[in-house]
DNA sequence: CAGCAGGCGGCAC
DNA sequence: AGTGCCGCCTGCT
């Protein structure tokens, strides 16, 4: 354990775990990964995900509540749709971590 | 509210 | 096989 190839797999399979109609940070995924502070890591791999893949790539953003992506980005209003299709409310491009964050 | 520096991997040279 | 630059980040000034 603790080799990069095992850390990727363990991104994706914390990602795997976060319900339907909730998010999670980076940083949150990288933690539920046993990755704590390798946030950035977490971005990297979700921007190289497949347009084919099964993961909810779309239930994680920002800590800001934020999906950290340009607003003029495909990939930004696609997954504001799932999002909004999963009943998460968006308040101005915000979301309410306090009600649609994940705890475990 | 904006700006800068920090820590963790990935990918290119 | 080593070094360096960059990123869908974060927390603190």
């Amino acid at each position: 354990m603790g080799n990069k190839d095992s850390n990727r797999e363990a991104i994706y399979l914390a990602l795997m775990n976060i319900p339907p109609g909730k998010v999670v940070t980076y940083g949150q995924l990288a933690a539920l990964a046993g990755l704590p502070g390798a946030a950035r890591l977490a971005g990297t791999l979700l921007c190289g995900l497949p347009e084919h893949t099964h993961l909810p790539w779309h239930r994680v953003i920002n800590a800001q509540g934020k999906i950290s992506l340009p607003e003029s980005s495909p990939a930004y209003a696609e997954q504001k749709r799932r999002l909004q299709a999963e009943g998460v409310e968006f308040k101005n491009q915000k979301i309410s971590l306090r009600i649609y964050g994940y705890n475990t």
